[in-house]
Parts: C-alpha cells; sequence; structure tokens
DNA sequence: CTTCGTTCCTGGAAGC
DNA sequence: TGCTTCCAGGAACGAA
C-alpha cells in the first residue's frame, strides 16, 4: 500500500529511465482510471510530450509533461508505475502503457484498480485531495508549532488525525501505526486530549517513522513494488503494523490488534499510554 | 461545522 | 478438497 516512503522510492526508481523520454504512444485498458479528462484526450495531450521531471507531492507522483502541463498519478492501494524495456512482456494487471523513446515502456499496473490518473493542462480542473494537502512529514511545514493547535481543536482519535492528508501529507495505514508505537500514544486517544510534551514526540517521531520508510525502500506486505519491480525492506523493521499477537518488541507483551476509524490498527497496551 | 460509516475493487487467507 | 466469507485500506461521499 504506498504511502509517501513508497511513493517517494518509486519516484527515484522510475526517474532515471523515464526522465527526458518522449512519450510515442498511450494504450489505455481501463478507462475508469483516467479521472480527467477523457481518455481520447489525455491520450492525444501526452502523445509527442518530454517526461521533463518526475516529482511527488504526498502520495501523488507529479510528472511534468509541459511548461503548463502535468500528469499527476495517485496509486492508492494496489496501483505501480513500472519502467522496463519495450520488447519485455506487459506485467500482470496492466492497465496503461506509456510507450517511451528509446525502447522504454512505462506501465500502470492496478489489482484492485483504485487508482487515479489526471491530465492537467492550464489547471483546467480541481483535484480536491491534491491541492488540500497538509505539509508532508520531513519538510519545514510540518512542525509541533504548526501542529499543535490542529490536534487542540480535533476530537478525533489521534490516529485518525495523522492520516489526514489534510493535516499531514504522506501518512498511511502503516506509518501511523508504526509513528503512535514509537511515540507511545494509543491510537485511540482523542486528537485534543494529547499534551504538548506528547506532541512534541509525535512530531518526531513521524519523521524518523518516514525517514526510515524511505532509507528502507518502503514497506512490501503484498502488492507494493518500486518503479523497477523491486520489493521494499521496511516490511523488516517495524515495530506493530501486522504483528498483532506478537510480543512487544519493547516489553515483550502482546501487541493488540482492534479497529480505529474503520482501519485495522495494531498497539501495545502496556509501552503506549 | 465536525465526525463517522459506506463505498469502490480484487486476491489471498481463513473458516467450514 | 472445495466452497464461501472475510479482510486488506486511500480517499471521496453522504449521513448524522
Amino acid at each position: 500500500m504506498p504511502e509517501m516512503p513508497e511513493v517517494e522510492q518509486v519516484r527515484k526508481t522510475l526517474t532515471p529511465h523515464i526522465k527526458g523520454k518522449i512519450i510515442t504512444n498511450v494504450e489505455i485498458f481501463l478507462d475508469r482510471l483516467i479521472q480527467h479528462p477523457t481518455p481520447e484526450a489525455f491520450i492525444k495531450g501526452l502523445i509527442g510530450k518530454t517526461i521533463e521531471d518526475v516529482g511527488r507531492k504526498g502520495k501523488y507522483l507529479v510528472l511534468k509533461t509541459a511548461d503548463n502541463q502535468k500528469l499527476i498519478v495517485h496509486l492508492r492501494m494496489t496501483g505501480a508505475l513500472i519502467a522496463q524495456d519495450s520488447d519485455m512482456p506487459a506485467p500482470k494487471y496492466a492497465k496503461i502503457k506509456f510507450t517511451l523513446s528509446d525502447n522504454i515502456t512505462m506501465w500502470f499496473t492496478d489489482i484492485r484498480t483504485f487508482g487515479t490518473l489526471y491530465l492537467v493542462t492550464d489547471n483546467d480542473t480541481y483535484i480536491e485531495g491534491y491541492e488540500t494537502l497538509g505539509p508532508e512529514p520531513l519538510s519545514a511545514g510540518f512542525n509541533v508549532e504548526y501542529l499543535t493547535p490542529l490536534a487542540a481543536k480535533s476530537r478525533k482519535p489521534i490516529k485518525t488525525f495523522i492520516l489526514d492528508q489534510k493535516i499531514i501529507a504522506g501518512l498511511g495505514n502503516i506509518y501511523a501505526d508504526e509513528c503512535l508505537a514509537l511515540a507511545k500514544i494509543l491510537p485511540m486517544r482523542l486528537a485534543n486530549t494529547l499534551n504538548d510534551a506528547e506532541i512534541t514526540e509525535l512530531c518526531k517521531d513521524i519523521n524518523i517513522v518516514i525517514a526510515q520508510g524511505i532509507k528502507n525502500r518502503g514497506t512490501t506486505f503484498r502488492d507494493y513494488k518500486d518503479g523497477e519491480g523491486n520489493k521494499g525492506d521496511n516490511q523488516n523493521h517495524l515495530l506493530v503494523y501486522s504483528r498483532a499477537g506478537k510480543p512487544c518488541k519493547g516489553c515483550g507483551t502482546t501487541l493488540v490488534q482492534t479497529k480505529i476509524g474503520g482501519r485495522g490498527s495494531v498497539y501495545c497496551p502496556i509501552c503506549q499510554k
């Protein structure tokens, strides 16, 4: 499930294969994934363009294809962008084929087909989730001064609060559980009950957990792969996620699984307060 | 206004 | 063994 570290790893691994390449053809095998404009206009708008830059904003990949045009991709649950030689067979679950110059093909694959793609030209559409993103972990705008007043007026569980992309861009279910475990805060605590010391610790630990995820090239549980089709390594470094019933790495207590905001959540009932 | 539940979708695992 | 049921969750949406 691509969260910020996974999307960043995709960006990094994709860049050397596609940057500077010309898009010579586009084939769409599932129209529904194209959110804007029409599939026909999407194809027409991309053919002949050069991929000038491969960027990222939160969990969105942003491919610049002209001064006034960008291809925005959200992988959601099981989407992937993979670059490979054009003479290689199509990967499984291929949904969109971007034929590039220099014998490279970039495939968009997706098992559950929740992924979304937008071709935005001259800001001709408004992408709600993209435009309202909060600051990212590890960025200057993400700090205690920013987070404290927002938490103070939120009555959501702290886990749900930090999963809100308008508050923090890039956290998903795995890293949210990990951040709260490291900060020793129970995920069901309401955001406005955290004291200053706890917010400070959480802020610091969100940065630590995300930096570790990036360093370990992302977390692969089931389907996530980077731009070259490789898995990440961070699943071998997790404190709580997917470890329900196993001993806490801190105190040995059996980790507990529950549901918060409809999402599976794992925590240590002793270490986390 | 905020918060909560539902929905989209498929594959894999668990249960009987 | 083979079938059915449940679960995974990002984010939009409608309901409370």
